[in-house]
This record gives C-alpha cells, structure tokens and sequence, in this order.
RNA sequence: CGCGGGAUGGAGCAGCCAGGUAGCUCGUCAGGCUCAUAACCUGAAGGUCGUAGGUUCAAAUCCUACUCCCGCAACCA
C-alpha cells in the first residue's frame, strides 16, 4: 500500500497557491502510483483548532465551530475545482479523530511520557504566547509589535521531547530517504543540535484557549497544536479505531514495507514535523522501520520574495483556474518547479508553458496526426507495414522517454516526467516533418507507408496521453476519447507497450484539447 | 560565533551528493515546411559556471575565505 499524506491547511484564512501547490504535488504522486497498479491511499485535510482560529472567529462574531465550516468549504471547493483526488479527508473537528487524540495522550500519560509543570515568564497579552530571549530586539529589550508584557506563571502539560532526541539523531543519519531532499536533513540535524535537552509543551489552559481538545486527564486544559494536528495522519488512516468507524485498517494502509510518505512545506520541517512528530511516534511505541519518510518542498516566491499577505502579493490558485483552466494550474505547479526547491510564480510563465509545450507540441500534434489519418486514411490506422529506421528511431524515442519518466515519478520529480513526455512529443513533431505524410499521400503507391507513418504518431500521441494522465487527468481523457484508445483508463503503465490502437483501428475527429491562451490586454500584468 | 538556500549565455532553470568535452526551455537571428491550434521542423549566435585561493593529471562539481540576494517575527505551503 502507497500511504501519502499532505499538511493539513490552517483554517484562518483563505487558500493561497502554495496550498494548490502542495495539494496539486499529491495528487499528481498519487494518481501515478494508482495508475501503475499500486494500492494507493491520499489523505489530506485542514486544522481547525487553535488560538488563531478562535480569534478570528471572534472578530467575526461567531463561533469557531460556524467560522471554521466555512473556510473548510472554501479549500473543500478549490480541491473540487482543481480534480484533487483524495481517499481520505481529514478534518480534525471530527469525532473520531478527537477520541484518537484523547486515547494516544491517555496512553503517553500511562506511559509516564508526560507531566505538569508551571512555566514563569515574559508574556505578551496581546499575542497571547510566553516570550523567549529569540523574541528579544537588538537592545535586548521586547519590541512594541508584542504589546503589554507582563512576567505571568502558568501550569501546562509537556511531553518529555528530551527523552527521544538521541534516538531521533541515529535514526536521522542511519536512514537514507528520512527526510528529502538531502539537504533538509542536514538543516533537521543541525536543528536537533541546538534544540535537545527541552521538552515540548502540549497544552494550553482553557482561560486562554477553549477551541481544541480537552486533555482526557485533566479538563481544565486542551491539547496545544503537536497532539492534534500532527495526529490526523494516524486518526484518519484508522489507528487505534473502532471497527465500525469508517475509517482504513491502520495495520495496511502504515507499513514497513512502503512506508509513509507526508509531503509538507519547508516551513513545518522544523520543528514539528522533523522533531516533534517523529519523537511523538517513537514514544507511542512505532519503531524506526514504521517512520514515515518526510518529501519536504519549497515555496512559490513572487519576484524573488517570499508570498505574504502584508505584501500583498498572494496568488488566488481560484482564480488563476477560473482565468487560465484548470489544466494550464495543474501543469504549472509542478511543471515549473524542482520538488525540495523554491520557484517564482510569473502568470507570463504559466502562458508560455501551456502554449508552447500543451497547446503548440503536444495538441497540435494530437491535432495533425488526427486530422491527416481523417484526410487521407478515412480515420482507419493501419499496422504491418515494414519499418524503417525512423520508425525504429521513433519507438525508441518513446521507450527512452517512458523509462525516464517512470525513474522521475519515483523521485517525485514531476517536471522532469513531463520534460520526458515532452521529448518524444517533439521527436514526433520532427518525425513529421521528415516523413512528410502529406507528400506521402500524393502517391497511390505509397500507403503503406503513409499509413505507417500515421500509426506511428498516433500510437505516440496514446503513449503520452496514458503518461501525461497524472497531471493532466482530463485532458488525458480527452485525448484517449479523440483516439478511441481502448481500454483507457482501465489500464496501467505496465501495458503501456508498442500497439496500443489495433490494426484497422478508427479513430474520432480532431478537436483542440489544449486551445492557446491569448491575452488580450498586454498590460494586464 | 547563528542556521539554511541561491549566485551557470538576454530571461527562467538543470547539472554539484558519487570531479573528466557546459545542458534545457523561452527569447534573438537565418532558413525550411504547409497536414495542423499563425501551430511544426532545421541551423546559428550567445556562458573564462559570484570573487579569491587551494586539492587534483583534470573543478560548475571537492576544500577554505569572502561578496551579494532570499528565508529563519507576523499572515504563511
């Protein structure tokens, strides 16, 4: 079973391209595993607790429960819009996943993994958090950004993280793919260097903040962030459930033998998801070879600067849908971007990718290979005819091109899959230039070879159809349709071999599938 | 004492971990083709790989120092 998780997305505030990125990264991993015959469980979800939901939900004036519905349905909506197609919807308002919760802290607190401590401090009202030294301006002092600080003391519950950092450190460097890229893990390392020797609070008082969940052990308190979000990937793939739950057998879907892939932003590595939640799994009992492996990505930046909503440069992923189709999104987000890295958003981008790799090579190939078999073959594909080293050239064009892809999906490196497509789809294009069919089909004498030639690219355009499925699933789809291929959608990338479409084969009629983007006003940048 | 990422032809990026003729896309220039979504194909120009050292027969790639840019407070993937 291929297990795949995202971060579950805060549900303060609207969705944001990096959610669409991130959302869009899975489900393109997920529909190529399924499409190659893996069993394959997607869960993604939102995190509806907290102090900043609750707040904001005052603001509002209404309740956190009303408040968080609501923007729920929003990311509900844009996953909806963007074809993202989970198995799983994790939502951490869900009963089920607060009785997990309540029946892993219960467990910790019997294991004597956790204790209650009061903490002194510097504390900001208005932010509503403990100040640390970190938080100090250059003079020492605490800035006016965190309001009234006052020394205050307070009892909480803390998880003993300190007990689990040596092993977190051997587990690190003795397992290659822990965290990937290679270069986070050395970032997580060093992290663990400077950060061992403390504990990790896990509650808040319910004077301060009463939207979570109350500690099974003592009620006056609810569980901070670390035993609530971080737990939905276990809650909803079935640990600790009861049968009748609804939920997945856990013991199938977290296995030692494909284990757990939780793909998140750079900015969740550390701490939570390289520290805390690894060290959380190890206290309840889960051994090195049960660790899921950790794909961490990086950001869409805007001109070079990080995307903020103080800079006012936030992308609208909605929007750029409703403006540009779904299909030119999805295949941006993971066409323009290498997976661990940071990229720029740029819309003339999006335009140009589209255009030139969907709408001019590929579709237009669809297109002239469809139109010319309708012209001068009456839409009938023919087979049997002797090959030339063309032919030969350009079968071996795809094999190299579908073995490269496959070696990139296993990296997770989707633009390099679609760099592969992309090659035999301009091979193809070249291929038609030299055979130049409609040459071909001024002589009566040579229909053999005419119809060799139109097999060949329209076998071409089945391959990259079924390859391209992934990112593109209706295009792909459409695609097929024009072609007739049978069986699509039905089969995997195991039966992806030479003769796809039989002898004697008819195929549809042309139509765009990819028309070009124009933009009709040149300074609306 | 901080941590990490980046610096490669006009633009955007690969290549670096496992040193061995510098690669891709766009753009530019010059041709060709006409089946096709003014799409397609071919060819060319353009880079001493941030700087300075070092290791090596050989460095974009390894080591050292330095310069500049971006993150590491909040919104936030």
């Amino acid at each position: 079973m291929f297990y795949l998780t995202t971060a579950i997305d805060y549900t303060n505030g609207a969705p944001h391209i990096g959610h669409a990125y991130e959302k869009v990264l899975a489900d393109v991993l997920a529909r190529h595993r399924r499409l190659r015959g893996d069993e394959t469980f997607f869960l993604t979800g939102v995190d509806q607790h907290g102090q900043k939901v609750q707040q904001t939900a005052e603001r509002e004036g209404v309740e956190p429960s009303e408040f968080v519905a609501g923007v729920t349905a929003r990311f509900l909506a844009l996953w909806e819009t963007l074809g993202i197609r989970y198995d799983g919807w994790a939502a951490t308002v869900d009963d089920r996943h607060k009785a997990c919760v309540r029946a892993i802290l219960d467990d910790l607190k019997a294991k004597g993994q956790l204790y209650k401590k009061a903490h002194s401090g510097h504390y900001s009202v208005r932010q509503e958090q403990f100040l640390t030294d970190r938080d100090r301006d250059e003079s020492g002092n605490f800035g006016p950004e965190w309001g009234e600080v006052v020394l205050f003391e307070e009892e909480n519950w803390y998880f003993k993280l300190s007990e689990h950092t040596a092993w977190l450190k051997d587990y690190l460097e003795t397992t290659p793919d822990a965290v990937l890229p290679l270069f986070r893990k050395a970032e997580l390392l060093n992290a663990l260097d400077r950060n061992s020797g403390t504990d990790l609070c896990i509650s808040r008082p319910k004077e301060r903040l009463r939207w979570g969940i109350e500690l099974p052990f003592d009620p006056e308190f609810v569980t901070y962030v670390w035993f609530d979000a971080l737990i939905n990937y276990i809650s909803f793939a079935g640990y600790r459930a009861a049968a009748d739950a609804g939920l997945p057998d856990f013991s199938r879907l977290w296995t030692a033998g494909e284990r757990p892939i939780h793909i998140i932003g750079k900015d969740i590595l550390v701490p939570a998801h390289g520290i805390y939640w690894l060290c959380m799994l190890r206290a309840m009992g889960f051994p090195d070879t049960l660790m899921p492996r950790l794909l961490v990505h990086g950001w869409w930046n805007r001109s070079g600067e990080k995307m903020s909503k103080s800079l006012g440069n936030i992308v609208d992923p909605a929007e750029l849908a409703g403006r540009f189709g779904i299909e030119a999104v999805r295949y941006y987000l993971v066409r323009d971007i290498h997976t661990g890295r940071d990229s720029d958003f740029d819309v003339e981008r999006l335009i140009m990718l589209f255009n030139t790799e969907l709408a001019n090579e590929l579709g237009n190939l669809c297109n002239r290979a469809l139109n010319m078999s309708q012209r001068f073959t009456g839409g009938i594909l023919r087979t049997g005819g002797p090959e030339t080293d063309d032919d030969r050239a350009l079968q071996a064009s795809l094999a190299e091109s579908t073995a490269a892809y496959q070696a990139a999906m296993d990296d997770f490196e989707v633009s390099r899959a679609l760099e592969a497509i992309n090659r035999h789809v301009v091979h193809c294009n070249g291929y038609a230039e030299r055979m130049k069919p409609w040459e071909l089909n001024k002589n009566p004498e040579l229909r053999d070879r005419l119809a060799t030639v139109l097999y060949h690219l329209a076998e071409s355009v089945a391959h990259c159809a079924v390859l391209l499925s992934p990112v593109l699933p209706d295009a792909a789809s459409k695609l097929a349709a024009q072609l007739k291929l049978p069986g699509f959608g039905s089969f995997g990338l195991s039966d992806l071999k030479w003769g796809l479409l039989p002898d004697g084969h008819e195929i549809d009629k042309p139509q765009p599938v990819f028309p070009r983007i124009v933009i009709e006003t040149p300074e609306g940048k």
